[in-house]
DNA sequence: ATCGTAATGCGACAAGCGTTGCGTTTGCTG
DNA sequence: CAGCAAACGCAACGCTTGTCGCATTACGAT
Protein backbone atom coordinates (compact mmCIF):
# COMPACT_ATOMS: atom_id res chain seq x y z
CA UNK A 1 0.00 0.00 0.00
CA UNK A 2 2.69 2.71 -1.61
CA UNK A 3 0.03 4.74 -2.59
CA UNK A 4 2.08 7.75 -2.41
CA UNK A 5 0.20 9.84 -4.91
CA UNK A 6 2.09 12.32 -6.96
CA UNK A 7 6.04 11.92 -6.04
CA UNK A 8 5.88 9.01 -4.13
CA UNK A 9 8.66 8.69 -1.82
CA UNK A 10 11.58 10.06 -3.42
CA UNK A 11 14.14 9.97 -1.09
CA UNK A 12 16.72 7.71 -0.88
CA UNK A 13 16.72 8.35 2.96
CA UNK A 14 20.69 9.56 3.43
CA UNK A 15 21.12 8.70 6.92
CA UNK A 16 20.73 4.56 6.82
CA UNK A 17 23.82 3.21 5.15
CA UNK A 18 25.42 5.04 7.91
CA UNK A 19 24.35 5.20 11.30
CA UNK A 20 26.77 5.54 13.50
CA UNK A 21 28.56 8.98 15.33
CA UNK A 22 27.30 11.97 13.65
CA UNK A 23 24.61 10.66 11.65
CA UNK A 24 22.59 9.61 14.61
CA UNK A 25 23.60 13.16 16.53
CA UNK A 26 21.96 14.91 13.90
CA UNK A 27 18.91 12.95 14.08
CA UNK A 28 18.33 13.29 17.60
CA UNK A 29 19.54 16.75 17.73
CA UNK A 30 16.74 17.59 15.47
CA UNK A 31 14.01 15.32 16.84
CA UNK A 32 14.39 17.85 20.24
CA UNK A 33 14.24 20.64 18.10
CA UNK A 34 10.72 19.41 16.25
CA UNK A 35 9.07 18.74 19.41
CA UNK A 36 10.55 21.74 21.46
CA UNK A 37 8.96 23.50 17.95
CA UNK A 38 5.85 22.23 18.14
CA UNK A 39 5.45 22.66 21.51
CA UNK A 40 6.57 26.02 21.57
CA UNK A 41 4.73 27.50 18.43
CA UNK A 42 2.35 24.76 17.13
CA UNK A 43 2.40 22.72 14.23
CA UNK A 44 1.30 26.04 12.13
CA UNK A 45 4.04 27.69 13.45
CA UNK A 46 6.74 25.52 12.99
CA UNK A 47 9.44 26.56 10.47
CA UNK A 48 12.21 24.59 8.64
CA UNK A 49 14.83 27.28 9.77
CA UNK A 50 13.24 27.11 13.65
CA UNK A 51 14.44 23.46 13.50
CA UNK A 52 17.72 24.33 11.61
CA UNK A 53 18.66 26.90 14.05
CA UNK A 54 17.27 25.02 17.04
CA UNK A 55 19.67 21.72 16.29
CA UNK A 56 22.56 23.29 14.47
CA UNK A 57 21.60 21.68 11.46
CA UNK A 58 21.84 22.92 8.13
CA UNK A 59 19.00 23.57 6.52
CA UNK A 60 19.56 22.07 2.96
CA UNK A 61 20.38 18.27 5.60
CA UNK A 62 16.45 18.90 6.61
CA UNK A 63 15.64 18.87 3.51
CA UNK A 64 17.91 16.77 1.92
CA UNK A 65 17.01 13.71 4.54
CA UNK A 66 13.57 14.37 5.86
CA UNK A 67 12.11 16.15 2.66
CA UNK A 68 10.48 18.87 4.59
CA UNK A 69 8.18 19.83 7.76
CA UNK A 70 6.06 16.62 7.02
CA UNK A 71 9.15 13.77 6.62
CA UNK A 72 10.33 15.92 10.43
CA UNK A 73 6.93 15.47 12.00
CA UNK A 74 6.24 11.95 11.12
CA UNK A 75 9.79 10.60 12.36
CA UNK A 76 9.46 12.74 15.27
CA UNK A 77 5.67 10.62 15.63
CA UNK A 78 8.02 7.57 15.25
CA UNK A 79 9.99 8.28 18.34
CA UNK A 80 6.87 9.31 19.91
CA UNK A 81 5.53 5.86 19.67
CA UNK A 82 8.41 3.80 21.33
CA UNK A 83 7.51 4.40 24.87
CA UNK A 84 6.67 1.91 27.76
CA UNK A 85 2.93 3.48 28.28
CA UNK A 86 0.74 0.68 29.37
CA UNK A 87 -2.86 0.80 29.99
CA UNK A 88 -4.05 0.82 33.87
CA UNK A 89 -4.61 -2.10 35.65
CA UNK A 90 -7.13 -1.04 38.59
CA UNK A 91 -8.54 -4.59 39.06
CA UNK A 92 -12.06 -3.87 37.37
CA UNK A 93 -13.13 -2.98 33.97
CA UNK A 94 -15.29 0.42 35.43
CA UNK A 95 -11.48 1.45 37.02
CA UNK A 96 -9.73 1.11 33.87
CA UNK A 97 -11.88 2.47 31.63
CA UNK A 98 -12.29 5.42 33.72
CA UNK A 99 -8.95 5.46 34.24
CA UNK A 100 -8.02 5.73 30.96
CA UNK A 101 -10.59 8.26 30.04
CA UNK A 102 -9.00 10.36 32.47
CA UNK A 103 -5.70 9.91 31.18
CA UNK A 104 -6.95 11.44 27.74
CA UNK A 105 -8.67 14.24 29.42
CA UNK A 106 -5.09 14.72 31.84
CA UNK A 107 -3.05 14.70 29.18
CA UNK A 108 -4.46 17.57 27.00
CA UNK A 109 -5.49 19.35 30.68
CA UNK A 110 -2.21 21.17 30.24
CA UNK A 111 -1.40 23.02 27.16
CA UNK A 112 2.32 22.32 26.92
CA UNK A 113 1.54 18.97 26.89
CA UNK A 114 -1.29 19.09 24.22
CA UNK A 115 1.01 20.85 22.19
CA UNK A 116 2.67 18.11 20.35
CA UNK A 117 0.17 15.52 20.20
CA UNK A 118 -2.22 18.43 18.65
CA UNK A 119 0.43 19.36 15.83
CA UNK A 120 0.52 15.57 15.30
CA UNK A 121 -2.74 15.52 14.24
CA UNK A 122 -2.74 18.82 12.36
CA UNK A 123 0.44 17.06 10.66
CA UNK A 124 -1.70 14.46 9.43
CA UNK A 125 -4.16 16.96 7.36
CA UNK A 126 -1.37 18.24 5.47
CA UNK A 127 0.77 15.16 4.61
CA UNK A 128 0.06 11.72 3.97
CA UNK A 129 3.44 10.67 5.35
CA UNK A 130 2.44 12.32 9.16
CA UNK A 131 -0.96 10.80 8.43
CA UNK A 132 0.49 6.49 7.96
CA UNK A 133 2.88 7.61 11.10
CA UNK A 134 -0.22 8.69 13.18
CA UNK A 135 -2.18 5.59 11.99
CA UNK A 136 0.54 3.15 13.08
CA UNK A 137 1.14 5.25 16.28
CA UNK A 138 -3.03 5.10 17.72
CA UNK A 139 -2.80 1.45 16.20
CA UNK A 140 0.06 -0.01 18.36
CA UNK A 141 -1.89 2.60 21.36
CA UNK A 142 -5.39 0.72 21.15
CA UNK A 143 -3.32 -2.36 21.21
CA UNK A 144 -2.09 -2.47 24.25
CA UNK A 145 -5.22 -1.13 25.34
CA UNK A 146 -7.13 -4.23 24.36
CA UNK A 147 -5.45 -5.96 27.37
CA UNK A 148 -7.36 -4.40 29.36
CA UNK A 149 -10.79 -6.13 27.36
CA UNK A 150 -8.47 -9.40 27.65
CA UNK A 151 -8.51 -9.01 31.88
CA UNK A 152 -12.19 -7.99 32.04
CA UNK A 153 -13.49 -11.27 29.62
CA UNK A 154 -10.82 -13.43 32.05
CA UNK A 155 -13.14 -11.73 35.62
CA UNK A 156 -16.25 -12.33 33.75
CA UNK A 157 -16.75 -8.81 33.05
CA UNK A 158 -17.59 -8.84 29.48
CA UNK A 159 -18.43 -11.45 26.41
CA UNK A 160 -15.42 -13.42 24.93
CA UNK A 161 -16.58 -12.28 21.62
CA UNK A 162 -16.10 -8.37 22.63
CA UNK A 163 -14.89 -6.29 19.83
CA UNK A 164 -11.87 -5.08 21.94
CA UNK A 165 -10.69 -2.63 19.48
CA UNK A 166 -13.81 -0.90 18.75
CA UNK A 167 -14.57 -0.66 22.72
CA UNK A 168 -11.30 1.21 23.45
CA UNK A 169 -11.87 3.48 20.73
CA UNK A 170 -15.37 4.67 22.01
CA UNK A 171 -13.88 5.46 25.24
CA UNK A 172 -11.75 8.41 23.95
CA UNK A 173 -13.92 9.20 21.08
CA UNK A 174 -16.35 11.42 22.58
CA UNK A 175 -13.34 13.18 24.00
CA UNK A 176 -11.00 13.54 20.75
CA UNK A 177 -14.16 14.70 19.05
CA UNK A 178 -14.48 17.39 21.11
CA UNK A 179 -10.73 18.34 21.18
CA UNK A 180 -10.29 18.31 17.91
CA UNK A 181 -13.78 18.24 15.76
CA UNK A 182 -16.58 20.35 17.77
CA UNK A 183 -13.70 22.49 19.70
CA UNK A 184 -15.34 22.36 23.18
CA UNK A 185 -13.81 21.83 26.63
CA UNK A 186 -13.16 18.37 28.33
CA UNK A 187 -13.24 17.74 32.07
CA UNK A 188 -13.26 14.87 34.07
CA UNK A 189 -16.89 14.57 34.80
CA UNK A 190 -17.12 14.03 30.81
CA UNK A 191 -14.30 11.33 31.16
CA UNK A 192 -16.64 9.40 33.83
CA UNK A 193 -19.64 9.72 31.38
CA UNK A 194 -17.65 8.36 28.35
CA UNK A 195 -16.59 5.50 30.33
CA UNK A 196 -20.02 4.83 31.87
CA UNK A 197 -21.23 4.98 28.58
CA UNK A 198 -19.03 2.54 27.34
CA UNK A 199 -19.14 0.11 30.75
CA UNK A 200 -22.95 0.04 30.35
CA UNK A 201 -22.87 -0.97 26.07
CA UNK A 202 -20.77 -3.57 27.13
CA UNK A 203 -22.87 -5.03 29.67
CA UNK A 204 -25.65 -4.79 27.21
CA UNK A 205 -23.81 -7.22 24.65
CA UNK A 206 -23.39 -4.31 22.18
CA UNK A 207 -19.90 -4.57 21.44
CA UNK A 208 -20.13 -8.57 21.14
CA UNK A 209 -19.11 -9.38 17.38
CA UNK A 210 -22.14 -11.85 17.50
CA UNK B 1 7.92 40.32 9.78
CA UNK B 2 4.59 42.05 11.84
CA UNK B 3 3.27 41.19 15.14
CA UNK B 4 3.23 37.18 15.47
CA UNK B 5 1.40 37.47 18.23
CA UNK B 6 -2.18 37.00 19.35
CA UNK B 7 -3.10 39.86 16.54
CA UNK B 8 -7.12 38.74 17.44
CA UNK B 9 -9.02 40.08 14.42
CA UNK B 10 -7.53 43.37 13.94
CA UNK B 11 -9.32 43.22 10.84
CA UNK B 12 -11.97 46.51 10.51
CA UNK B 13 -13.72 44.09 8.28
CA UNK B 14 -14.72 46.17 5.15
CA UNK B 15 -17.54 45.46 2.78
CA UNK B 16 -19.75 45.89 5.92
CA UNK B 17 -20.24 49.48 5.55
CA UNK B 18 -21.43 49.33 2.07
CA UNK B 19 -23.55 45.34 1.64
CA UNK B 20 -24.72 46.57 -1.37
CA UNK B 21 -24.14 45.57 -4.98
CA UNK B 22 -20.19 44.96 -6.05
CA UNK B 23 -19.14 44.35 -2.45
CA UNK B 24 -21.90 41.23 -2.34
CA UNK B 25 -20.95 40.15 -5.48
CA UNK B 26 -17.22 39.83 -5.21
CA UNK B 27 -17.67 38.18 -1.40
CA UNK B 28 -20.38 35.50 -3.12
CA UNK B 29 -17.72 35.02 -6.01
CA UNK B 30 -14.97 34.52 -3.41
CA UNK B 31 -17.02 31.73 -1.31
CA UNK B 32 -17.23 29.53 -4.19
CA UNK B 33 -13.64 30.37 -5.27
CA UNK B 34 -12.72 28.56 -2.12
CA UNK B 35 -14.73 26.06 -2.07
CA UNK B 36 -14.29 24.60 -5.02
CA UNK B 37 -10.45 24.97 -4.52
CA UNK B 38 -10.88 23.72 -1.23
CA UNK B 39 -12.74 20.29 -3.19
CA UNK B 40 -10.15 20.37 -5.82
CA UNK B 41 -6.73 20.68 -3.69
CA UNK B 42 -7.79 20.25 -0.19
CA UNK B 43 -6.78 22.99 2.29
CA UNK B 44 -3.04 22.55 2.31
CA UNK B 45 -3.32 22.98 -1.55
CA UNK B 46 -5.66 25.74 -1.03
CA UNK B 47 -3.71 29.10 -2.60
CA UNK B 48 -4.77 32.55 -1.83
CA UNK B 49 -3.91 33.11 -6.04
CA UNK B 50 -5.93 30.43 -6.85
CA UNK B 51 -8.98 31.85 -4.65
CA UNK B 52 -7.76 35.38 -6.83
CA UNK B 53 -7.99 33.51 -10.25
CA UNK B 54 -11.03 31.77 -9.94
CA UNK B 55 -13.28 34.08 -8.51
CA UNK B 56 -11.77 37.22 -10.06
CA UNK B 57 -11.09 39.44 -7.13
CA UNK B 58 -7.58 40.91 -6.86
CA UNK B 59 -4.95 39.16 -4.70
CA UNK B 60 -4.81 42.47 -2.29
CA UNK B 61 -8.67 42.32 -1.92
CA UNK B 62 -8.57 39.05 -0.30
CA UNK B 63 -6.06 39.83 2.29
CA UNK B 64 -7.66 43.12 2.90
CA UNK B 65 -10.93 42.00 3.49
CA UNK B 66 -9.99 38.41 5.24
CA UNK B 67 -6.61 38.72 6.15
CA UNK B 68 -5.60 35.45 4.47
CA UNK B 69 -5.94 31.78 4.02
CA UNK B 70 -7.88 31.30 7.54
CA UNK B 71 -10.50 34.19 7.22
CA UNK B 72 -11.42 33.09 3.76
CA UNK B 73 -12.00 29.51 5.29
CA UNK B 74 -13.95 30.57 8.06
CA UNK B 75 -16.62 32.87 6.16
CA UNK B 76 -16.90 29.68 4.01
CA UNK B 77 -17.48 27.68 6.78
CA UNK B 78 -20.13 30.06 8.06
CA UNK B 79 -22.15 29.73 4.56
CA UNK B 80 -21.99 26.23 5.36
CA UNK B 81 -23.52 26.48 8.38
CA UNK B 82 -26.70 28.48 6.83
CA UNK B 83 -28.50 25.24 5.21
CA UNK B 84 -31.26 23.64 5.75
CA UNK B 85 -30.27 20.35 7.17
CA UNK B 86 -32.37 18.34 9.45
CA UNK B 87 -32.03 15.40 11.45
CA UNK B 88 -33.71 12.02 10.18
CA UNK B 89 -37.35 10.93 11.71
CA UNK B 90 -38.06 7.13 11.56
CA UNK B 91 -40.30 6.55 14.24
CA UNK B 92 -37.81 4.88 16.30
CA UNK B 93 -34.18 6.19 18.10
CA UNK B 94 -32.69 2.96 16.91
CA UNK B 95 -33.80 4.04 13.73
CA UNK B 96 -32.74 8.05 13.86
CA UNK B 97 -29.10 7.00 15.31
CA UNK B 98 -28.59 4.25 12.91
CA UNK B 99 -29.48 7.03 10.36
CA UNK B 100 -27.50 9.61 11.70
CA UNK B 101 -24.77 7.46 12.00
CA UNK B 102 -25.29 6.46 7.83
CA UNK B 103 -25.28 10.06 6.78
CA UNK B 104 -21.65 11.09 8.42
CA UNK B 105 -20.57 7.41 6.84
CA UNK B 106 -21.93 8.36 3.25
CA UNK B 107 -20.94 12.20 3.45
CA UNK B 108 -17.19 11.02 3.87
CA UNK B 109 -17.99 8.00 1.54
CA UNK B 110 -17.17 10.31 -1.37
CA UNK B 111 -13.64 11.85 -1.73
CA UNK B 112 -15.31 14.74 -3.59
CA UNK B 113 -17.65 15.89 -0.77
CA UNK B 114 -15.28 14.70 2.58
CA UNK B 115 -12.68 17.97 0.91
CA UNK B 116 -14.85 20.40 2.52
CA UNK B 117 -15.53 19.63 5.54
CA UNK B 118 -11.88 18.04 6.14
CA UNK B 119 -10.46 20.71 5.33
CA UNK B 120 -12.34 22.62 7.74
CA UNK B 121 -11.72 20.92 10.62
CA UNK B 122 -7.46 20.98 8.93
CA UNK B 123 -7.98 24.97 9.26
CA UNK B 124 -9.00 24.83 12.81
CA UNK B 125 -5.98 23.74 13.60
CA UNK B 126 -3.78 26.61 12.06
CA UNK B 127 -6.29 29.18 12.84
CA UNK B 128 -8.47 30.71 16.03
CA UNK B 129 -10.79 32.29 14.00
CA UNK B 130 -11.81 28.88 11.77
CA UNK B 131 -12.08 27.16 15.11
CA UNK B 132 -14.50 29.89 16.66
CA UNK B 133 -16.16 28.97 13.43
CA UNK B 134 -16.16 25.34 13.31
CA UNK B 135 -17.22 25.10 17.13
CA UNK B 136 -20.16 27.27 16.09
CA UNK B 137 -20.71 24.72 13.10
CA UNK B 138 -20.98 21.99 15.39
CA UNK B 139 -23.11 23.29 18.35
CA UNK B 140 -25.56 24.53 16.15
CA UNK B 141 -25.73 21.25 14.02
CA UNK B 142 -25.77 18.87 17.20
CA UNK B 143 -28.54 21.51 18.37
CA UNK B 144 -30.99 20.03 15.63
CA UNK B 145 -29.95 16.42 16.26
CA UNK B 146 -31.96 16.59 19.77
CA UNK B 147 -34.77 16.85 18.16
CA UNK B 148 -34.16 13.51 18.19
CA UNK B 149 -33.58 12.95 20.97
CA UNK B 150 -36.75 14.69 21.69
CA UNK B 151 -39.04 12.47 19.87
CA UNK B 152 -37.61 9.58 21.80
CA UNK B 153 -38.55 10.64 25.04
CA UNK B 154 -42.16 11.29 23.88
CA UNK B 155 -42.52 8.16 22.94
CA UNK B 156 -40.64 6.57 26.02
CA UNK B 157 -37.90 5.21 24.63
CA UNK B 158 -35.20 7.52 27.15
CA UNK B 159 -35.03 9.03 30.32
CA UNK B 160 -36.83 12.58 30.52
CA UNK B 161 -33.51 13.83 31.44
CA UNK B 162 -31.13 12.19 28.91
CA UNK B 163 -27.90 14.11 28.07
CA UNK B 164 -29.15 15.07 25.18
CA UNK B 165 -25.87 16.74 24.03
CA UNK B 166 -23.84 14.05 25.01
CA UNK B 167 -26.09 11.84 23.02
CA UNK B 168 -25.68 12.99 19.81
CA UNK B 169 -21.78 13.37 20.35
CA UNK B 170 -21.42 10.05 21.37
CA UNK B 171 -23.18 8.66 18.17
CA UNK B 172 -20.86 10.25 15.61
CA UNK B 173 -17.66 10.22 17.72
CA UNK B 174 -16.30 6.86 17.22
CA UNK B 175 -16.65 7.40 13.16
CA UNK B 176 -15.02 11.01 13.51
CA UNK B 177 -12.17 9.44 15.40
CA UNK B 178 -11.49 7.21 12.81
CA UNK B 179 -12.15 9.91 10.29
CA UNK B 180 -9.39 12.38 11.22
CA UNK B 181 -7.23 10.97 14.42
CA UNK B 182 -6.56 7.06 13.81
CA UNK B 183 -7.23 7.60 9.71
CA UNK B 184 -8.57 4.25 10.09
CA UNK B 185 -11.55 3.56 7.12
CA UNK B 186 -14.78 3.48 8.14
CA UNK B 187 -17.80 1.47 7.48
CA UNK B 188 -21.79 0.99 7.69
CA UNK B 189 -21.07 -2.09 10.00
CA UNK B 190 -19.43 0.67 11.73
CA UNK B 191 -22.29 3.12 12.11
CA UNK B 192 -24.61 -0.10 13.13
CA UNK B 193 -22.00 -0.60 15.94
CA UNK B 194 -22.23 3.19 16.74
CA UNK B 195 -25.45 3.28 17.18
CA UNK B 196 -25.92 -0.06 18.53
CA UNK B 197 -23.62 1.28 21.61
CA UNK B 198 -25.48 4.64 22.26
CA UNK B 199 -28.68 2.84 22.06
CA UNK B 200 -27.82 0.51 24.69
CA UNK B 201 -26.25 2.84 26.55
CA UNK B 202 -29.16 4.91 26.38
CA UNK B 203 -31.97 2.46 27.62
CA UNK B 204 -28.83 1.68 30.40
CA UNK B 205 -29.76 5.03 31.46
CA UNK B 206 -25.66 6.00 30.86
CA UNK B 207 -26.90 9.35 29.50
CA UNK B 208 -29.23 10.19 32.32
CA UNK B 209 -27.78 13.35 33.92
CA UNK B 210 -27.07 13.17 37.70
C1' DA C 1 46.95 4.64 9.28
C1' DT C 2 44.75 5.48 4.83
C1' DC C 3 41.29 5.90 1.52
C1' DG C 4 36.59 6.15 -0.64
C1' DT C 5 32.33 8.03 -0.12
C1' DA C 6 28.23 9.00 2.53
C1' DA C 7 26.69 12.87 4.97
C1' DT C 8 26.79 17.55 6.04
C1' DG C 9 28.01 22.55 5.59
C1' DC C 10 27.96 26.66 2.84
C1' DG C 11 26.51 30.41 -0.13
C1' DA C 12 23.75 31.81 -3.82
C1' DC C 13 19.76 31.60 -6.35
C1' DA C 14 14.64 31.39 -8.31
C1' DA C 15 10.02 31.25 -7.16
C1' DG C 16 6.17 32.22 -4.47
C1' DC C 17 3.87 34.73 -0.73
C1' DG C 18 2.25 38.65 1.60
C1' DT C 19 2.49 43.75 1.87
C1' DT C 20 2.38 48.62 0.42
C1' DG C 21 1.29 53.05 -2.06
C1' DC C 22 -1.45 54.97 -5.24
C1' DG C 23 -4.89 55.47 -8.73
C1' DT C 24 -9.62 53.98 -10.25
C1' DT C 25 -14.21 52.37 -9.83
C1' DT C 26 -18.52 51.96 -7.42
C1' DG C 27 -21.89 52.23 -3.96
C1' DC C 28 -24.29 55.22 -0.68
C1' DT C 29 -26.08 59.98 0.71
C1' DG C 30 -28.17 64.41 0.26
C1' DC D 1 -27.54 64.16 -10.12
C1' DA D 2 -23.68 65.60 -7.87
C1' DG D 3 -19.93 64.50 -4.32
C1' DC D 4 -17.59 61.81 -0.99
C1' DA D 5 -15.75 57.87 0.87
C1' DA D 6 -15.51 52.94 0.70
C1' DA D 7 -14.06 49.15 -1.83
C1' DC D 8 -11.31 47.48 -5.41
C1' DG D 9 -7.57 46.97 -9.10
C1' DC D 10 -2.83 47.42 -10.23
C1' DA D 11 2.16 47.09 -10.15
C1' DA D 12 6.06 46.86 -7.63
C1' DC D 13 8.62 45.65 -3.60
C1' DG D 14 10.78 42.83 0.36
C1' DC D 15 10.79 38.61 2.72
C1' DT D 16 10.54 33.81 3.23
C1' DT D 17 10.86 29.27 1.31
C1' DG D 18 12.88 25.56 -1.07
C1' DT D 19 16.70 24.13 -4.34
C1' DC D 20 21.25 23.60 -6.45
C1' DG D 21 26.44 23.12 -7.14
C1' DC D 22 30.39 22.64 -4.83
C1' DA D 23 33.55 22.33 -0.77
C1' DT D 24 34.29 20.05 3.65
C1' DT D 25 33.82 16.72 7.31
C1' DA D 26 33.92 12.23 9.25
C1' DC D 27 32.05 7.38 9.19
C1' DG D 28 33.36 2.69 7.89
C1' DA D 29 36.29 -0.54 5.65
C1' DT D 30 40.72 -2.07 4.05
Amino acid sequence: MTNEGVHADEHPVPGTRRPGGRTARTRAAVRDAVLSGLSDHGYPGLTIEYVAEHSGVHKTTLYRRWGGLEGLVADALDLAGEDTWTPPDTGSLEGDLRALAHEVVDAFADESKAAAPTAFIAASFQSQRAADALRAFYSERFSRCEAVIARAVERGEADRDTDAAALVRAVSAPLMLRLFVTREPIDAALADQSAAVVLAATRAGAFSSR
